[in-house]
DNA sequence: AATGAATGAGTCTTCATTCAT
DNA sequence: CATGAATGAAGACTCATTCAT
């Protein structure tokens, strides 16, 4: 079926910009890896830029539509705040190669994807700044703290994926900065927090008592 | 002198990175911004490569070096940890182009890069991870905070970066990272803090009844 | 029905090459106007090779199918080569876009068209060297004012068709063409011969009294 | 030396075209005959378009230069056009496959090439229309006869370099183009005329007693 | 030390042609 | 007959790197 060749080379992509960076990879590599022929590539994305662009899309309209659903079940600012994030962490958890290759190559590689990411970037970032100014927090550090929360999670991924042998923590290293972004936007305590969610095998590591 | 040419070709790469990203510049473009022949560049890099290395370098030679001068005035842990992001932050500041060229660019170039990178990135975090230890923060959770600051901080300066007009306020991002941080980290808050550093000429933007 | 098929297809392949040259046109630009698949193209034709060879060998069947009739009316030789003239220009007229596609692109596309529209041209060349042979031309002469009058009409219809506006005037074009050819060889002046065959809708451009 | 290279590449590019057409030409072949590396012709065009555009070019400067000077040394009008019409055939035989090539393949290349061409066409043909004009012909059939001149010189030319063997005779068939177009146009018989420049070989093949 | 012309491997992309449906 | 997805060879062009001067 069409959408499943595209599907096949959106994968491929994916994992050939993972090991070999955007620039690094080519179309004949992608198309290797999908097992189809170089030319079949030309057939569903109009260039190479136009593949990464649809991962961009991809990952960004992922984390939109999780943060919306979470949002929708909360009514509290503060809650809605709270879901978001996990949310986030959710989804870079789940797709956590594509959410790789998106926020490590794409702002090098080139200003039109630097223009494309932020353009998504934005509207999470006017989300949370939002949440943070009902919060009480004022405009200017509520911007810099909602850069900061990207920049955050986005790093903590990156530097779990590097990680050999599969023993990434995504998700536990996801609760560690919501934890510490809360605490440090001065907000509520959330009582049992951590327990909510275990999602790692190994059961949550932030043990019960932790200060954390 | 041969220093000259070396640092004009680093200052021209600097400059044509920033524009055009690591992979869209041509060592022709970079040899031209530097006034000098093609062939020139190969006396002073073995390669192109080894030009974006000496970037990474040369910005973590500098943190490093500021962080190590700023941690020799304390002796308090806390303190220590207080004057390392300051310094960081000022080399950031200092160094904006340098810094977002390494930042944004290294590490979707290759794994060469993101190894070199992570290697330096280490360094810094053991040193954050280990004051934070100190200040009673669980292993796992030090690291992650580590990375997250490193994260935080980039991000805020690729941000503040991009920003049109030279409007970039990037130390006064810088401090309120710091500071979300700092609590974030449940460490005692540092009265005045804000007040002793003012950096940009608008005078810190955070005043000094924020809750902040 | 078949023959529906391939004309419409030959229609499209002239429509196209017209505007994009041979060379630069695919097969599915031509199949696209042809309104069907880009395999069915190659139900027709064993390949776009043979499709503008069949472009040429349609120009000229019509070319010399409609110099035979003519002919055939006449029996003095001058008569046969003066209404062959007519003939050939009718045609170009008529088939004015085939026409511009064969004679301006085939020549340049590759030797292989080059040979077969030689082909063709020796024929009508021979015919018109006959003629003039009769009217007492030496051999080498006959060939060159054969061949002049062939190039001659060709750059005309490519100029007229070139113009901007649907206000090509490949008729008047022709006959002036004609008639200098005609004098040039030393050929009896015929008698209001303009007059005879008006066919620009503005009337002969060419008055009765023009020396020409 | 530098335009050394430049000109082996032209006249490699002659070659090659000659005998491929221009589309059929790949880069390869051509710095492949001119005995250098594929990058190497890209240090002196910009891409392959402009190597036809530069012989173009380079064909109609010794055209127009040529013609320029013949004009120079005569006074009458006729005198003008009949040493132009002269010198125009001396550089298409003295050029004959740079010629061939720009008259055989640019025009059905790409309408980039056509418009290239057609602009010094134009100055050629306003040229001789001018002439004509004094010579009493009327506007319209001066643009004519102007244009089926360039085509039945640009044709005679093909034909002849089609010839095996060596054996073209560019010239002749130029001057017999000429007399023919000077008689067609009206203008006064010019004694002695075909004796006046043999340069075949073999002679001038028009005896002196041809009603030619 | 400096130059910049030359190299040629490698890239993205196109497109004539095929063939399973 | 018709389709149009798939193919893969081929081509224009780039650019890091070299080296004779």
């Amino acid at each position: 079926m069409v959408e499943d060749r595209r599907e096949a080379l959106l994968q491929a992509a994916i994992w050939v910009f993972l090991r070999q960076g955007y620039q690094g990879a080519s179309v004949k590599a992608i198309t290797e890896q999908a097992g189809c022929a170089t030319g079949t590539f030309y057939l569903y994305f109009p260039s190479k830029d136009d593949c990464l662009s649809a991962l961009i899309d991809r990952l960004y309209e992922r984390v939109l539509a999780a943060v919306a659903a979470a949002r929708a079940q909360e009514t509290a600012v503060t809650d809605k705040l709270w879901v978001s994030m996990e949310a986030a962490v959710r989804v870079f958890d789940e797709e956590r190669q594509l959410a790789a290759v998106v926020l490590r190559d794409a702002p090098g590689a080139s200003p039109l994807f630097r223009e494309r990411l932020d353009r998504v970037r934005r509207t999470l970032a006017a989300l949370i700044a939002e949440d943070l100014g009902e919060a009480g927090m004022a405009p200017w550090e509520r911007e810099c703290a909602a850069r900061m929360l990207e920049g955050a999670l986005g790093e903590v991924l990156v530097w779990q994926m590097a990680e050999e042998g599969g023993t990434a923590r995504l998700w536990d290293a996801g609760q560690v900065v919501r934890r510490l972004f809360w605490r440090g936007c001065g907000l509520p305590a959330r009582a049992g927090a951590s327990e909510a969610s275990p999602r790692s095998p190994e059961g949550n590591v932030l043990g019960r008592d932790s200060a954390w």
